[in-house]
DNA sequence: CCAGGTTTTCGCCTAACAGTCGAAAACATA
DNA sequence: TATGTTTTCGACTGTTAGGCGAAAACCTGG
């Protein structure tokens, strides 16, 4: 242990720069599965390979906006909300350009959206991916499992569903995004006593192959909300700090 | 919406480049509080406020590591091992001297461990900062919010414990990380039924002021496990995949 | 050695939760 | 109107979780 001084002093031996850049996992369920974006690279570094969209941090950008900027040249979303950072890559030979750091992101897009995507851009199942460039495919694969988590915990099922969804539709999606097969009633009873998802009165969808019509539901909150499981963790009922992460149920 | 071209030329423009910091939020609870390692800046900006360690990322470097490497400067840790990283923060103006990204990370040191600081260094109370250089401040916050958050899914708490414990020692630790009273009897069930302590047999720690003895506990894994509450989530009974995040009880 | 104090541990009771089943509702078609 | 389909809803059962109080195990002081 040394002296406590500054450690890495700015003046002196100049500081190295490194590029950085902003990537976008962006999900979607379609027709039953999940599936992420990404477009096909023409010039080598791993041409013919399929990459994430993004591009580097501009000098006056934040990183949010940044992956916005470069979103909109793969894919017309309006609404890309709901960014949620995930890790940064520092690995020294990530791209064989030349040093750049990562930071990936998160997004997510509602089943009912068919945003438009350039030619060399397409959707790819992330359980049977192309080669992809770079460490695009790790950082899909820990994406994914943050996705998976997310959807636990959180009422994020308002970025992946319509507005209004009926029960098995929203099964579905969680289905896709988790993996494995959960129970439509448990997840609309899970869902109703945590006060995630609300009916919408709009009881009938027109339905096309006869059946009961499924009442329409939709997600009571819009922003992301966190909850916290175990009663043995939570603040005393009554005194939840600003901070609140479960909101108590109160009918 | 443009044409699929790459969205930002490597060649042309020449790009930005910027210095990238790693910063860590060293966490240690003492005598029954949360506290946090900073030390004091002696030269502007932010002369006489206090800081987070870390430092520039050198050419050839891990994040982890260049943290490692400048952390060591702050304080004797031989087991930096769990390095949690949290969120990388893009404000241009975060550091008057120049624009700098930082990448924060969590780390977490055992109750039992009294490392030695150099002079300029030293641990203070979440509750009751000292003032902060650049936006330290905030990051803190989101760490510790992070830290709770973390404690109630994970056995992050072996990290945070001495390997051997009573279940009081424990409970005083996670009341000072989440910062309200939790039952012990609750905590102790939670922990046990997740399998995430067990005893050690040596029942017995000398008391010194009456009482039953506790008997002592210890983590039984030392590696970070995330475990997944709600069961309507969980993969079917025994069907867990390679992935699996809650270890199916198994007697 | 026993009474009183302290701390931890254990057992019981109730509430919440998960999973299954079947009945009923609301539609389509023949 | 009869039949099939799809969804909703309620009931029931077994499991898990959380709160509470009693008992266990130690200390000190008389």
């Amino acid at each position: 242990m040394t002296r406590g001084v500054e450690s890495a002093p700015r003046a002196g031996s100049t500081p190295a720069h490194y590029l950085h850049e902003a990537l976008a996992v962006v999900f979607q369920v379609r027709e039953g599965s999940l599936h992420v974006l990404a477009w096909r690279r023409a010039r080598d570094p791993f041409a013919g390979s399929w990459a994430l969209p993004g591009g580097l941090l501009g000098p006056h950008e934040l990183l949010g906006a940044s992956l916005s900027r470069h979103l909109a040249h793969k894919v017309d979303l309006a609404d890309v909300a709901s960014l949620i950072q995930l890790e940064t890559r520092s690995d020294e030979d990530r791209d064989p350009r030349g040093r750049t750091i990562a930071t990936a992101y998160l997004v997510v897009v509602a089943t009912d959206r068919h945003p438009l995507v350039p030619e060399d851009t397409a959707w790819h199942p992330v359980d049977d991916l192309p080669a992809m460039a770079f460490d695009h495919a790790s950082i899909v694969a820990s994406a994914r499992e943050r996705l998976r988590a997310t959807l636990t915990y959180t009422n994020i099922g308002y970025a992946l569903a319509p507005r209004e969804f009926t029960i098995a539709e929203l099964r579905a999606i969680y289905v896709a995004c988790i993996g494995h097969p959960i129970a439509a009633t448990n997840l609309q009873r899970v869902l109703l006593r945590r006060r995630l998802i609300e009916a919408t009165g709009t009881t009938a969808p027109p339905t096309r192959a006869g059946g009961r019509p499924a009442t329409r539901y939709r997600f009571r909150d819009r922003r992301l909300i966190v909850s916290n499981p175990f009663a043995a963790f939570r603040p005393p009922e009554g005194l939840s700090r600003a901070s609140s992460p479960t909101r108590t149920r109160a009918d």
